[in-house]
DNA sequence: AAGTAGTCCTGAGTGC
DNA sequence: TGCACTCAGGACTACT
């Protein structure tokens, strides 16, 4: 269940594993296709455009990991259970191959098959059907208090439902928005244009800091960029209310609640996380 | 238009 | 030990 903080650092892993970088150039050699169908059904004739082309290092958008050719780019999305590996032999669930010269050979591999592997045109990622909906990088600048106090005041949904929902911002999964809502004291029901300014901006606060704090533990704790985006990615960080439930809080002592939300199962403090009026 | 529910999928976990 | 069942989760589509 990789969020922004276990792609990017999958995405780290990688160009480190293949030597991509400024002063390296790989060529596709050869795509092999062993299972088409992921959440999508892989493009197998475009993505043969990239068989030649020589591979830049991987770049991300949102959730979404980029690997930039002249003549397009391969889009991957991890879903919930893709990883990439070097090729070592067969695997249950594995779906597609990337050979490099040098013979480095790129195994992606998908259990649940919910990623996405698909081509997208050179300077046309902004009309991509995964790329043109999506709202600011939470970790700049244009995600700010303002922003998100724009737009989100006309809205009643649940703040949690608006912070996961990747028009208004990317990257925030279902851990990390429980756990920003948690820092930030605001209640994931709240309606989210009844949020004032000042919540907004202690929200965009939190966010930005359980994303930064994710991606440091990221760096440093994960071994293997492969599992960074399992469960062992998450270990390195403390969760303070996800998967909590029935347990203290770590703040006040009283119990955490849970309870479906958007489909997704939500954590909170009632204590530290009520809702309020202003 | 906004909000909600349903959908895809497999493996891990649980209860008997 | 093994079977049947439930659950997890991102983001799309299809309803209300």
């Amino acid at each position: 269940m990789p969020e922004l903080p276990e792609v990017e650092t999958v995405r780290k892993g990688l160009n480190k594993l293949l030597k991509l970088n400024k002063n390296s150039s790989f060529k596709v050699v050869k795509l092999e296709f062993l299972r088409l169908n992921l959440r999508n059904k892989m493009p197998k004739a475009k993505l043969r455009r990239l068989e030649g082309q020589i591979l830049q290092p991987i770049v991300r958008r949102a959730k979404y990991l980029l690997f930039p050719t002249n003549k397009g780019i391969l889009l991957n999305h991890l879903g919930m259970t893709g990883y990439w590996r070097l090729f070592d032999g067969e695997q249950k669930h594995d779906h597609f191959k990337i050979h490099l010269s040098g013979g480095q050979v790129l195994v992606y591999n998908d259990p649940r098959r919910f990623g996405v592997i698909d081509f997208v045109d050179v300077n046309k990622e902004s009309q991509s059907m995964w790329l043109k909906h999506l709202g600011p990088e939470p970790l700049l600048k244009s995600f700010n208090a303002n922003y998100l106090f724009e737009s989100i005041k006309l809205r009643k949904a649940p703040i949690k439902n608006l912070i996961m929902d990747q028009k208004i911002v990317v990257g925030v999964g279902n851990i990390y928005a429980s756990e920003a809502l948690f820092l930030s004291k605001v209640n994931p029901m709240h309606p989210g244009g009844k949020l004032s300014k000042k919540r907004c901006a202690k929200l965009v606060e939190s966010i930005k800091n359980i994303l930064e704090q994710a991606l440091k533990a990221g760096g440093s704790t994960i071994k293997d960029f492969k599992q960074a985006g399992g469960e062992s990615g998450y270990f390195a960080r403390q969760l303070k209310v996800y998967g909590r439930s029935g347990l203290t809080c770590t703040s006040c002592k009283a119990i955490i609640k849970s309870k479906v939300l958007g489909g997704r199962n939500t954590f909170w403090c009632e204590a530290c996380q009520k809702t309020y009026k202003e």
